[in-house]
DNA sequence: AGTTCACTTCAAAATGAAATGAACCTTGCG
DNA sequence: CGCAAGGTTCATTTCATTTTGAAGTGAACT
């Protein structure tokens, strides 16, 4: 692509802008924006402390979306800030799971509630015909599998022995090879024929 | 909020317009759009496959977006096409893990080429300065990550032993209560003095 | 062959999110 | 005190994404 680089500027140069955009575009495909990815991205790669008009400059960002962005990203607790200087939170179990832990949690919790109630009103019928009946069961499956998502998010984002286990998990699946389709579980009924 | 509804078929219509909902806010949060998300849910309880008609009705879409949404869904192997008809692929396992397959596992991928690319470069200098020596601890540690990340989403997908994995992991979450922060690991130098 | 109906395609419009930039505050310093 | 320089806020613009709807395709029925 490019050849290679010779002095440390410009290699480091590269390695910023490149970096930057990495995590631009990780940060748009989970939901946030390009412009909190690539700040993080560059902050990652540097050991001291950058301010505001620093990073605006080597983004090229307005300096209103330079404000807005680092003060969101110090919500988020993937910045921290000292004085006038921020800082990147490099721990990146940190920064997952401090995220797993107000997004997708909220997000399983809201879902809960309302399946929750959906299936209320499906169980509450005093003459459930077969397609409320029928709904019911899967709003039951649905429960129970959103139910083991949140058990599942909180083990990981209650850091600590989980993180081993998860280690473990991914050396296993080198050693298994490929699937082995223990299905059942969330097919209470045999609901399509192919 | 709404009144106890007495009759199923007017408790099966809230069902179905309250997952439909459901879903498609699931959906526009992880990357797919809403309607993606409405056509799953509606689906999800039905026992008899819908046409292409019957869901652009009960949904109120136009007929391009219908249309185009349901080969979408196809694609993605969330919904099964049956002549005319579609039906829900309703093991959740299966559908999360085909969207893991192919598109969390595409983009980890590609971040980890251009990381790797990226600590070429720095690796490859004659002369390193401070600064880039230190932003070539960073990429390593980022390399790292990523690769576990990596073996984590293969243990994911790969089906079958893993799922009872997390089914136990979730089991732990319940007896160990709350946090262990056991830190390390990606923490090979100490940046930040908060 | 011709008509109809169900679906698909695609260009154009609508929507919604993010970046900008100007006005408005602070802070630090002569 | 007052004025820069640097930051923040927010209304506006910009832009990508999604939805629409009109036109096209093709199968089934007559």
């Amino acid at each position: 692509m490019t050849a290679p680089l010779h002095d440390a500027e410009s290699a480091l140069d590269f390695a910023q802008d490149e970096l930057a955009d990495v995590f631009g575009n990780i940060a748009a495909f989970w939901g946030f924006t390009k412009t909190q990815g690539r700040i993080y991205g560059l902050l990652f790669l540097c050991e001291a402390p950058m301010s505001h008009g620093d990073i605006q400059r080597r983004l090229s960002i307005s300096a209103g979306s330079t404000s807005m962005t680092l003060s969101s990203l110090v919500q988020w607790g993937v910045l921290r800030r000292d004085g006038r200087l921020y800082v990147a939170e490099t721990d990146m179990w940190k920064v997952i799971t401090g995220v797993f832990r107000r997004r997708e949690r909220d997000q399983i919790d809201t879902a809960i509630v309302r399946v929750d109630r959906i299936a209320a009103a499906l169980s509450s019928l005093e003459t459930p015909s077969k397609a409320s009946a029928f709904a019911l069961t899967r709003v039951r499956q649905l429960s129970e599998f959103f139910s083991l998502g949140r058990r599942f998010i909180d083990a990981f984002i209650s850091r600590g022995p989980v993180r081993d286990l998860l280690t473990n998990i991914a050396a296993r699946a080198a050693t298994f090879g490929t699937r082995t389709t223990t299905s059942a579980t969330l097919e209470p009924d045999a609901p399509l024929g192919h």
